[in-house]
DNA sequence: CACTTACACGAAAAATTCTTGCATTTTGCA
DNA sequence: TGCAAAATGCAAGAATTTTTCGTGTAAGTG
């Protein structure tokens, strides 16, 4: 499917299809080429380059949490007690293994890592917490943030155009 | 395109495409309808469903903000002093309109406001926090958070299944 | 300057996928 | 049990995606 591969050089027409397609992706090639004043063809190559390239890392369909029973979004800051690589990488493992973990960034600062959770209930959360914070003795505290309003959602990057 | 209208009933055949669709959708509803025992058409109709029920919010490409030149995402946890409804709906408002808030969750607990922000550089942060923060007197205080490593990355929702 | 190569393009054809119409089956409920 | 509503599969039709192919342009070379 995808790869990784080495970075591409883009011009302003992959700019301007990538600036569609992280918006809909159903878009067909056909109007984004009226849009950008290229071919269907010549949109399709762009594309699949950009996929290949890893420029475009994967294609999907966005979910109300709310409408599939997990309506609650969390935001956790952890701190842990040592950084050595191996237990930052152990801990960047166990996170990203998590389905409710939806994101998880290791990060500079106040704190060592950032997650957004989604969970049906706060029940299932503290649950969570136990197992993932309480039960692991490299964790020396965490915060939490309950989502009260998902104001913006998405994971739409700025580009220029 | 979609609409927000009423929750509706999901069964397990929904779920299933769902969990398909919002890892890859663009899998054809062929192979859906062999990976769930449905006809294709059946897969569509009850996409399309899903769709207009808002349960499917929108279908997006995802973009390596590396290679588009926007390398720096950064955690804001940002308080405010006053929390009446006008300054938090103007606040809101404000982040949302940005486009290098790629996320903005109104929240509860030491925080009010929690932001992630994909910028090209440092000193394209600085600038933001100035017109963002500084020149916002209901801000109190904000704290950043420099992701080093995006572990996980996606606004997959943990499903049944 | 002539020549060649590499590369991207558009047009058209081919292949695949999506969509719709329709008869049938299943589901929910009285 | 029987009926009405809803969902299904099949098959045809429409649309999109993908490939093929010939052309044009730009960079590099003798």
């Amino acid at each position: 499917m995808s790869k990784s591969s080495s970075s591409i050089p883009l011009d302003s027409f992959d700019l301007a299809i990538l600036n569609i397609l992280q918006r809909d992706n159903s878009t067909p090639q056909r109007v984004i080429g009226e849009t950008v004043n290229l071919s269907a063809p010549a949109v399709q190559r762009r594309i699949r380059r950009m996929e290949e390239a890893g420029v475009i890392q994967a294609n999907v369909a966005v979910i109300d949490p709310a409408q599939v029973g997990q309506p609650i979004t969390i935001f956790v800051e952890v701190e842990v007690i040592s950084e050595t690589a191996e237990l930052i990488d152990a801990a960047k493992r166990e996170f990203a293994s998590v389905p409710e973990v939806q994101q998880c960034y290791y990060v500079t600062g106040e704190a060592d890592f950032v997650l957004v959770i989604v969970v049906p209930t706060m029940g299932a959360y503290e649950a969570l917490t136990r197992r993932l914070f309480f039960g692991n003795n490299n964790v020396k505290r965490f915060r939490t943030f309950v989502a009260m309003d998902r104001v913006k959602v998405g994971l739409v990057v700025p580009l220029p155009g």
